[in-house]
Order: structure tokens, then sequence, then C-alpha cells
DNA sequence: TGCCGGATCCTG
DNA sequence: AGGATCCGGCAA
């Protein structure tokens, strides 16, 4: 089943957690399709939020947060990445969603742990700001997680205080397309003098 | 009109 | 650990 504009017409954190399960849907316009289930998001909660884009003010960038609610906020990370979001919230009320991390279902062949790397997946740029979430071309179906939820703090937003202390980000615990911490512990293979107990994650 | 910094990723 | 790379926002 298909989630209405009513699904994302709740708060921000709310929106974050229950979409955690379920699956994302793009279709391309040669009428193939790419689905991954949604393992990790993040809330941007309202202009009080200091990591939330529209809490420095309504401006062309972040007009879209500003309108109805189930439509993409999309945006240019760093000069080459773009980040997927879900506006949440009543109209009116500037939040949203950042999807972090989808899983691979259907017509996925590149990573899609991050997200940079999952709007990449999904041949999503700067075209699909504002773009209907209940549309044709990016939609979401519903689905719920198969393992606890965890909540933790948001990824690189440190400048914003106590804000970026909240635990605003939601993702489905021990899944590998979580992004972050990939594979092996980085670096420490052996430490002199460590006991030998086995890996502490 | 110019400059600065970023909700990241990849390589060395 | 550091560089790529470019758009929006704000200062001038």
């Amino acid at each position: 089943m298909r989630l209405d504009r009513d699904f994302f017409a709740e708060p921000a954190r709310e929106v974050a957690r229950r979409l955690i399960g379920a699956r994302l849907v793009r279709r391309f316009d040669d009428g193939r399709f790419a689905v991954g289930r949604i393992v990790e998001t993040e809330a941007y909660v309202g202009p009080e939020d200091l990591a939330c884009h529209a809490s420095r003010g309504r401006t062309a960038r972040t007009e879209v947060m500003f309108g109805p609610p189930g439509h993409a906020y999309v945006f240019l990370v760093y000069g080459m990445h773009h980040c997927l979001n879900a506006v949440t919230d009543p109209q009116g009320r500037p939040a949203a969603v950042l999807l972090r991390a989808i899983e691979p279902v259907m017509g996925i062949a590149a990573p899609t742990n991050g997200p940079g790397r999952l709007c990449r997946a999904l041949g999503i740029d700067l075209a699909f700001y504002g773009e209907d979430l209940c549309g044709e071309r990016l939609f979401v179906e519903a689905g719920a997680p198969r393992a606890p939820v965890d909540a933790s703090a948001r990824i690189g937003v440190d400048y914003a205080g106590a804000w970026a202390r909240r635990r605003l980000r939601f993702s489905e615990r021990r899944n590998p397309f979580v992004s972050g911490r990939r594979g092996a512990p980085r670096k420490r293979l052996s430490r002199p003098g460590a006991s030998p107990t086995v890996a502490l994650r």
C-alpha cells in the first residue's frame, strides 16, 4: 500500500521513525523500477531545530519545506552529492526527513548506504526538487522494520549545539546497509598488549 | 557581485 | 587525513 500525503503530515520525528522498513520506489522514464527498503533516516523537526535548513529562514532553497508535506526537498552538499528529504508536518511548518540509506530490493546495483550514494543509485538530483512523493516517479510503500529501530544522534551537524545531541536519527538494528562504519573496524587489527578478545564492534 | 561553507564520499 | 566541487545565502 502506498503511503499517502496524510502519512507525511505528521511531525518529522514520527515520520522518520515510521519510514524505517518502508519501501522507496523510483520509476525511471523507461518504465524500469528501482526499489529499496528504508533502513536509516534523520528528522529535521522544524524552524527551531538549528540543524534544519529552515532554521535560517524561508529562502529559495528551503521554500519547499514550507509547502505541503509529501514532497521532495533535494539539496546539493559539498558541491557534488545530493540529499533526498521528505517534507513533513502540516503545511506551513517547515520540517523534513532525510533518507540516509536503503537496502536494495530490486533494480539497484550501486551502493545505497549514505544519503549521497542513495541519490546517485536512484538517479535523484536537483531536478527532483519539489517532486511529489505521492506521484509516479517517486513514492513510498508501507513496510515494517525487521529488527528494533535504534535512535541516535544525527550525522554531520555538530554546529547545531544541543540540537546535535538530540537522538533524531533512526536506523534498523544490525542492518549492514546503514551508513557509517562499513565492514570491519577501521584500522585496529592488533594493538600491542591488547587482550585477545574478539572484535567489539 | 563576490566569497564562504556545507545534512558527503573517495582515495592515499 | 584531505581534496573534490558548486550552489545558496549573506555581506558589501
